[in-house]
DNA sequence: CCTCCAGTCAAACGGCCGTTTGACCTATGC
DNA sequence: GCATAGGTCAAACGGCCGTTTGACTGGAGG
């Protein structure tokens, strides 16, 4: 392993973290699936943004479709861990308004992510874009990535939303996961006539900002918006 | 053109109307692209499931963006014909409310395209997908097809939400916008989790209550949900 | 020193991609 | 009858796709 420069020496214990093929691999694949999605995107053209090879793939991940996967799920993890972490302060502090977990959904997917950089939006984009991959096989396994979450959180807005149907409140929780997925593919900009007509500076500036609006709007839609 | 049956002879003028290779080039592109994306379909799959052969495409089209143009098109033209119908009905009759507005953008959408049987729901799931394909390229081909009814509902609906920041008016006009196209595509559903929990029955089988949840949805968010 | 092994590399694999070619067919108009 | 033009067709084009192979590297452990 002729790259790994820290954490094997003795003495250059505060060198630069190089970071091994693998980990460029994944970065690479970040970012260009997100762009391009799963079909617009080669192979050939992840490794060479990456410096590696092409075998270097099927050597760390056997497939393509193995690399996405694996993209996925260290993409998605630091997402579910915190809103498991939210639902469960809210549990614990007794029964949660929909505001609350709505927020406690929506702030992981934009703010969390949002915040890290540059970095930070290019995940962002690349788990919005897969969530609604044309193929369902890669929706699919998105899902499975967010699916034991995603229970808890469909029991608990039925619980703040008494009135509601369980379909009503499936409905609702559809247009939220949606809603969050199309922000963050930053797929819902970029239409000129809607751009002139001011959408700019409503969250693409400030993630915060963002997710305040797309807060309010749902909060609205769920409380009043959900026929029975 | 051997297989151009009707109109041409003139005996039978009652023949089935058997289409011909332009057509049946378009609809099945409608289908395959509106399953598999652009990227994900090949030109093919197109010409083998509409019995052409390949050179048919370039011959009619001249590239497969050609047909997806042309495809793109078509599929629009009689939702931004209704539009502009039921625009032009609401601002006659006096100040729209919002609801009007959204449902005028709405039923279009989901009702008409689905109202036409099978097709109907190809078409939708079509124009939904090409509406947030990954590429750019392909997401402003959409874009330019329904720019210019676009700017007239951001105009009518500014005007019937006085108090709302033009700002917030474009936020939640994309709203609309993304979660019309997300239920067209039918990539909202299939998470088995909420599957389980009742989220059949929303519209899957009932476009027009679909159309109702939705404007619902969208009325209580639009009213209420729009930060200053 | 020698073995071992995780990792990298150039090269090639068969296959599918979008596009182009040029022959061919058949109605229509002179 | 014959030229013309719109349409179809099999075949091939170069190129890129995801995947596989087998040789090679350099540090670790005996």
């Amino acid at each position: 392993m002729p790259e790994r420069v820290v954490a094997g020496g003795k003495e250059n214990s505060v060198e630069t973290p190089v970071e091994t093929t693998r980990e460029r691999l994944l970065n690479v694949a970040e970012q260009r699936f997100g762009e391009g999605g799963y079909e617009g995107t080669s192979l050939r053209a992840i490794t060479v943004a990456a410096a590696a090879n092409i075998a270097a793939v099927n050597y760390h991940f056997g497939s393509k479709e193995a690399l996405l996967r694996a993209a996925v799920g260290r993409a998605m993890a630091p997402v579910n861990t915190e809103r498991r972490r939210r639902l469960d302060q809210l549990e614990a502090a007794g029964s949660p308004t929909p505001e609350d977990l709505i927020r406690a959904f929506i702030e992981p997917g934009l703010e969390l992510v949002l915040r890290r950089g540059e970095r930070g939006a290019v995940v962002a984009r690349f788990i919005g874009r897969i969530a609604f991959d044309p193929s369902r096989r890669i929706r699919e396994l998105y899902a499975a990535e967010s699916e034991p979450v995603e229970s808890r959180y469909l029991a608990a807005l039925q619980q703040a939303l008494p009135h509601a149907s369980p379909e009503a409140v499936a409905f609702g929780y559809l247009n939220m996961l949606g809603l969050l997925a199309l922000h963050q593919s930053q797929a819902l900009s970029p239409t000129p006539s809607v751009e002139k007509a001011g959408a700019e500076g409503l969250g693409a500036d400030d993630p915060g900002k963002l997710a305040e609006n797309l807060i309010a709007f749902l909060v609205a839609a769920f409380n009043q918006g959900l026929r029975p």
